[in-house]
DNA sequence: ATTCGGACCTGAAAGC
DNA sequence: TGCTTTCAGGTCCGAA
């Protein structure tokens, strides 16, 4: 579920309770939840927390002895800080309690294919390959990457290794932002056409960030606070609603068992608009 | 080599 | 009303 800007939102928040103090237990209550053996953790135990930070849409906890702890939210996953006494409901898998600290952060995860591991830190980037991060990477660099690829636009956006941290939500509105269909294959288009989805793509996402991320049904941040930015979606989810661009039809098709929203008089498959 | 469908899970909403 | 189907911010795997 959290993409990117959801992520960054629950990442910021995080940072400024979290950093600098110390765990002091672990609570598993779903077993399932763990990607790694339950004695990593131990290794954790009575750390400090150095830094909390975001790589994809990965939650990544880096601590002082050299390893981090990662969170992988997927579609349903949530990390809250509540208050200890705080009924949990059933969908409360594992939980993170702290010295010095009113508060212990929850993971809730309706649909159970969300993670949590510990790595060294110096692993992460090997251990997942994530492609590169759209907020960082400057034109140049963007451009490079999608020459020679024949892949759609639509999964090349989506695709972690490729950039990461742009998933169904994100991937709709910066096409629809920079005018191109999502069928589109990556290599056909020129310079002009590249610019454009680089600038859209930092433009979408800034804003997303600035609006603390879509909530849909599930998304709350870490103090259980639902974004705004679902109220300026243009087209995801907005079948047969018309296009704010050119008051068309917005239309609804099928990639790989996913939804793709995209207005087809605006985002046109050929034409330069 | 790509692309697609199914699998992993649960629950809300829509359809009948 | 109540049962059934469809759909969901993700990603992996194996089969066409």
């Amino acid at each position: 579920m959290p993409e990117l800007p959801e992520v960054e939102t629950i990442v910021n928040r995080l940072s400024s309770k979290l950093r600098g103090l110390e765990v002091s237990s672990f609570n598993v209550l779903f077993a399932g939840i763990l990607r790694c053996d339950e004695k990593c953790l131990e290794r954790l135990e009575g750390k400090k927390i150095i830094r909390v930070r975001r790589r994809g849409k990965l939650v990544i906890f880096d601590f002082e002895n050299g390893f981090s702890l990662l969170f992988h939210l997927k579609m349903t996953g949530q990390l809250i800080l509540s208050h200890p006494d705080e009924p949990r409901d059933r969908h409360t898998h594992f939980i993170i309690t702290f010295r010095n600290c009113s508060q212990e952060l929850r993971f809730r995860n309706v649909r159970k294919f969300g993670f949590v591991c510990c790595l060294q830190s110096s692993e992460i980037e090997d251990f997942f390959e994530l492609g590169a991060e759209p907020l960082s990477i400057n034109f140049s660099l963007f451009k490079g990457l999608f020459e020679g690829r024949r892949a759609r636009l639509k999964s090349l956006l989506t695709n972690q290794g490729f950039i990461a941290g742009i998933g169904n939500i994100y991937a709709d509105e910066i096409l629809f932002e920079a005018q191109l269909h999502p069928l589109l294959a990556a290599s056909s288009l020129d310079e002009e056409e590249l610019r454009k989805l680089w600038r859209s793509t930092r433009k979408v996402l800034r804003k997303a960030i600035q609006h603390r991320g879509s909530s849909i049904r599930d998304y709350r941040d870490a103090d259980g606070e639902q974004g705004d930015f679902q109220s300026y979606h243009k087209v995801y989810g907005k079948e047969s609603s018309l296009c704010p661009r050119c008051g068309g039809k917005i239309e609804r098709l099928r990639l790989g068992g996913r939804s793709s929203y995209y207005c087809p008089s605006c985002q046109m498959r050929k034409g330069k608009n």
